[in-house]
DNA sequence: GCAGAAGCCGAGTGAATACTCAGGTTCAAG
DNA sequence: CTTGAACCTGAGTATTCACTCGGCTTCTGC
């Protein structure tokens, strides 16, 4: 279900910097381009990236194959930027969520991270399959790779603040860990209901807080004694 | 990377019963199917499903694709039957590890199926990539979701014989849950280099036994009283 | 209002690749 | 030994799809 690329790969390779062939000049343009990459999106997602030919791409975005590679040199330029735009959007999240004040938790840091996250693919159906792997082309497991070395980083980030005594390369592991619970589990919520995906966050939640208490426990931590367990299950929706 | 099949579909869509176009009946052509499929176990383990073309596996099997086509109706019958023989061989793995025993905790239940999972996929690189979606053809994904239902069955019969007091579909999240942790973190050691992965190996039961100590914790369970924490991080190879 | 730049178009090209088929070879049963 | 079935072969076919190119249209600066 996917042709490879022409790939003949000038000698001279590309500096794999300018994502656009040119540069627009004009608005009409601009909205083309912006149109092109909508309607990409929404086809990836909807059909996958093989199955969404270039030309269908175009078509749908109301232009012609002519005019989408005017501005991008290849297929893959396109799910690269596509890729950058979740990057992006992504990073502007993260700017909201306070993550190195003093005081916080990760009983309430690992709740912030996971719903903001949450609703960042619920908005962005294109996103998941994107950035998780899910295309093979060299690009965008690259943009994949990417988003989640930018996590592993934050939560190294994190845990550093709060546990000076850890050495950094359990740290490393500890965060590589942890930031692929959290993505793994929550693709696996994106394909579920509505109900269901619910529940499922709130586990994304117990995973990551239980990995935790496991590998570096907290000596301050005595919430979890055994005493105060609840025995029953609450939270779960038939 | 990938070319969609040729995919006619005649309208009497097969009952996709036979993988097989014609039983062999001779040594000489059962042996032939034989390094056919581990051929292409190979080339799809080391190149990928896409750039391992049918010409190609013919070739390094040393047969033509007259021949392969011969027994394998098309290209995705191949990595079928592949997957076929993983699921096989994985149902047979299972088979010697004793789980319905009275006495076994999850303490000594954990560490030894994702210990035998890890030396199976050791064992076998092809089986990674093949049984984990990272190919997208229909018949390749189905056999990845095989594997992880049955999975997350056997997890869930585990947790009913110790915790009958839990709800179904609670167990059935759990199970889910659980199962996919593994998968994605093995999946994740299976790309790190073997003295690093042996670390892994153990995160990966740390996860599993925290996040049940978190979902449903055991009323028996004195261990974690936060009284004995060891505060200091054990088993850390540099 | 004009010249040239920027933008747009879509039929066509080339290359890749899953799969076929006509004809040859090897086996096994009688 | 013979005959027919099973098996093997690989050049060729059919199809797909990323990408090009020559010609047309629209914009912008002067």
């Amino acid at each position: 279900m996917a042709v490879v690329a022409r790939r003949p790969k000038p000698a001279t390779a590309a500096p794999s910097a300018t994502l656009l062939r040119r540069q627009p000049r004009q608005a009409r343009s601009q909205e083309r381009i912006e149109r092109i990459l909508d309607t990409a999106e929404q086809l990836f997602a909807e059909i996958g990236y093989d199955a969404a030919t270039t030309n269908l791409i175009a078509v749908e975005a109301g232009t012609s194959i002519g005019s989408l590679y005017e501005f991008f040199p290849n297929k893959e330029a396109l799910a690269s930027a596509l890729a950058d735009r979740y990057l992006a959007a992504i990073g502007r999240l993260y700017e909201t969520l306070i993550v190195d004040e003093p005081g916080v938790t990760p009983e309430v840091m690992v709740p912030r991270v996971v719903g903001a996250l949450d609703a960042f693919y619920r908005d962005h159906p294109g996103a998941v399959p994107l950035l998780n792997g899910r295309f093979t082309s060299p690009e965008l497991a690259s943009a994949g790779a990417n988003l989640q070395r930018a996590m592993v980083r934050r939560i190294d980030a994190v845990i550093a603040s709060r546990r000076p005594d850890l050495s950094p390369p359990r740290r490393l592991l500890v965060s590589e860990v942890i930031a692929e619970l959290a993505r793994s589990l929550l693709v696996l919520s994106d394909q579920m209901p509505l109900h269901q995906r619910k529940a499922m966050i709130h586990q994304i939640e117990l995973a990551v807080l239980g990995y935790l208490r496991e590998t570096i426990p907290d000596p301050e931590d005595h919430l979890h004694t055994g005493l105060d367990c609840p025995t029953v299950d609450a939270n779960m929706p038939s």
